[in-house]
DNA sequence: CCCACGCTTGCCATCGATGGCAACGGCGCG
DNA sequence: CGCGCCGTTGCCATCGATGGCAAGCGTGGG
């Protein structure tokens, strides 16, 4: 069995130059039908596949797209990766992914391996480092950042509006009479959760409901923090709705009103999870939208990649409530 | 700025021919430590940095290991590809990921994709259908499969005992002393749910306990389906104990648990999730070991990649019992 | 009848890195 | 003093696919 067979094998083999067995295969129209069909059958007897490398290196780029994100493990990121994918494949695109884990030197690296690889246009999720080096570094494969800014890179952005979304989970409380609600969310050290506690102090503020320092929790990095700061808002003057500003965060959240069986106080989450809908009552959520984030941010790299003038823009995904009960709790 | 710089302009700058300039680059031996040291500062001047598809091409391979799964989004197989691609960097390599979405064509269209690249070697996780195909697609090319065998194909395998894992459940079960102990699965029409039923039967078989048929639901493939099966289970001659064979089962059974303020009857589930420790009771599981499959798939292709001659082996990956509470509640 | 034009096809160079082979220079040894 | 070896370096071909350029051939118009 011929291991491998090249394109010489094939223009041998159909008694053609090495040119014209090329033409054939790039559906080049100056080709008369008979030497076509004979080249094609060849190719079919002889099992040819180009060689993507090779194409690629004459070709100065290749149809892959980079794709760095913190960890594909994360549950978020991993559906965003999946969309993208999928997007990619339907615009014809392979997509090369690599987690930096959160390590900026890793990130750097990566980066600079996927260039070399020529890929020919780069999604990015950034750290929190700065992102100058890059400014320069890209030279013309366009980015485009997917989820938040990069410090001192200017580039498309694919984001939701965080300040807006958790806006309207307040409005939402709001709209059923609450007015003691409880923040439960990570650090605010990354920009998005930034965005998101000022979207909830302003439209409290914008009310003209005042927000007593207790029941703000910016604090809880993982579940379990989650579930001891939800315990302790109970204990004393507990608020009758709950903001969960991260998916982690809201799964701290929700055990710890279960098994205080507090199942009455309201709740709005950020971020779907997998037992929202299952659980009673349902947990109401706003929606980060992986999949149209994952699609948004492809064709807009597929865009650049037509036409590189284009100006940067920043692309916001609307978010979606999910009304599943116990965002609707009444006060 | 130079766009990009390659070994010629190296080569030219230092004024060296372009052979000297590879061998420094390559650290061969046969270079003078004088001219070693010209030709890398130039490189660093120049911001060199090698063409990795040029450098393919020429090698006829490439140091980037093909993997392909159902999907990144599922939280297992997304806990899988981050462990590979750690482990993957670890050993120099880098892993192209590519998701097959449960479609055997795309599948069968991906993998020729990747030995287009020339990947190195192929993790993969076969979709049900027959892949004698790919039997002699692969050429030198070494796979290994991972979580199930593929039906026609010969290779390596590193996956779970699902049948031994089952069964350490049941054991643990019976230890406090539960006789009527429910099953709640997906359909055993994948080789490893087949298993876990087997193993279920089969244990209770070995300490003589009847299994009366309708403590087993192996017909539950989602949340939805699994917590109305607890439901129904519930309602009569309730079972003091369950097994949930599969994560997105267990996402089911647990919330209907605790709906039916049941959280008295124990429960083993199988994969670990999210809030799995911030419940009350914290859940029982048995470990999927996403982390180990995928360092010793990774492990088993770096070793067939040294030594093609190596006899295909199957490596068993041990799982955990993580006790949290509902596995030991009392009968 | 010849030229020119158009449709096909082929030769050769190229993409960037690297291996084979050989040349070159210096030095030690006979 | 000369030969040969070793350390160092360079020229050229190669990996597989593809673009530029031009030749070959057939035909229609002047």
């Amino acid at each position: 069995m011929s291991s491998k067979s090249i394109l010489r094998d094939v223009a041998r083999t159909a008694g053609v130059s090495l040119r014209t067995a090329s033409r054939v295969l790039n559906n080049d129209p100056n080709v008369a039908a008979a030497t076509r069909d004979r080249v094609q059958t060849v190719m079919r007897d002889l099992r040819y596949t180009p060689d993507l490398v090779a194409r690629s290196l004459r070709a100065g780029k290749d149809a892959t797209i980079g794709l760095v994100v913190e960890s594909v493990a994360d549950p978020f990121f991993s559906e965003v990766v999946a969309a993208i994918e999928l997007a990619a494949s339907e615009s014809l695109n392979s997509v090369f992914i690599a987690s930096t884990l959160g390590d900026p030197a890793r990130e750097r690296d990566l980066i600079g391996q996927l260039f070399q690889r020529r890929v020919s246009g780069l999604l990015l999720t950034p750290t929190a480092s700065d992102h100058g080096w890059l400014q320069g570094a890209t030279g013309t494969t366009p980015v485009v950042l997917i989820d938040r800014p990069a410090p001192g890179l200017d580039a498309d952005l694919v984001a939701i509006d965080d300040h807006a979304a958790t806006a309207a989970a307040v409005e939402h409380l709001l709209a059923s009479g609450h007015r003691r609600i409880a923040y439960v969310g990570d650090y605010p050290n990354v920009l998005t959760s930034r965005e998101r506690l000022a979207g909830f102090r302003e439209t409290m503020a914008a009310h003209g409901i005042p927000v007593p320092p207790e029941l703000v929790r910016a604090d809880c990095p993982n579940p379990r923090a989650a579930a001891e700061a939800t315990r302790a808002l109970l204990s004393e003057q507990a608020p009758t709705a709950f903001i969960s500003a991260a998916t982690r965060c809201s799964l701290g959240v929700v055990p710890a009103l279960h098994a205080g069986h507090r199942t009455d106080v309201a709740l709005v989450g950020f971020g779907d999870f997998a037992m929202a809908d299952t659980l009673q009552p349902g947990i109401t959520v706003i929606d980060h939208p992986a999949e149209a984030i994952g699609r948004a941010a492809v064709e807009r790299l597929v865009a650049r990649l037509a036409d590189p003038s284009l100006p940067v823009t920043t692309t916001r995904i609307p978010v979606a409530l999910i009304k599943r009960g116990s965002g609707e709790l009444p006060a």
